[in-house]
DNA sequence: CTTATTGCAAAAGGTTTGCAACCGA
DNA sequence: TCGGTTGCAAACCTTTTGCAATAAG
């Protein structure tokens, strides 16, 4: 059974207030001024609690610490390599799954997709 | 200038005969037998060295540590969440990339691929 | 001789975990 | 009261790094 508790709904509010994908620590930053009492633990806990959960999304970029996404469909994310943002890739991954199960023999449940470049921002500063 | 080394020859030489596409530590063992005195972060250094001059490839799986590939083509992975086997799916990125592109307003530079579920012989011995 | 490379061990970075205290049902 | 949740700190896992010694050119 699982009971309410102020620091999990905290971390959904305020995941669900942001756009930016934002890790742990971030968030645990975040938290640490309403909520002083707060660890860093309670919020990996409850993070990893939730994505298991499938309310929110955990996602590995391949280096650097986890970010996360009140986002839980399955979609591609972005990594800017010059700032650092993360960012939606919103496309359907149909035709993607189709065209990766006729190149498998195994049975293929997800995929997790991180594009890396230069953001809109980043391109744009990059032409001045 | 870079100079030849008894240690990174071995390590190319043992990841060239290997299809698991295997840790750092997995090559570090395997070495150890043949080259007693070489030490993981050598073999660590040497990898990174390698995956930056683009003679091999470092995969990020999104969890644990990072697996190499003597392929350094861009090519997408799978790996089985039942006995941890890596392995290549080969298609081309091309219409992927297209799409992607599409969906985005930044530069897209290059893709992390990892399809996850169960690898061919894991999903025969679930029918047993 | 010069300097890339090594082995070693310590440190870094991110995340998980054990445990006693706490709090919700 | 019962057991899920917390805060804290220690442990964990993977990878990187500083440094003196070694070896390639």
């Amino acid at each position: 059974m699982t009971k309410k508790s102020k620091q999990r709904d905290a971390i959904i509010k305020c995941l669900s207030n942001r756009t930016d994908h934002p890790t742990a620590e971030t968030i645990y930053k975040e938290l640490k001024t309403e909520c002083p009492s707060i660890s860093l633990g309670t919020v990996y806990r409850n993070l990893n609690q939730l994505a298991a959960w499938n309310t929110i999304q955990k996602i590995a970029l391949g280096f650097g610490p986890d970010r996360f996404d009140p986002n839980s469909t399955p979609h591609a994310h972005f990594y800017c390599s010059k700032c650092g943002s993360v960012s939606d890739i919103m496309f359907d991954d149909a035709n993607i799954l189709e065209l990766a199960k006729k190149n498998f023999s195994g049975q293929i449940e997800g995929h997790l997709s991180v594009y890396y470049g230069l953001c809109e921002s980043c391109l744009k500063l990059s032409f001045k």
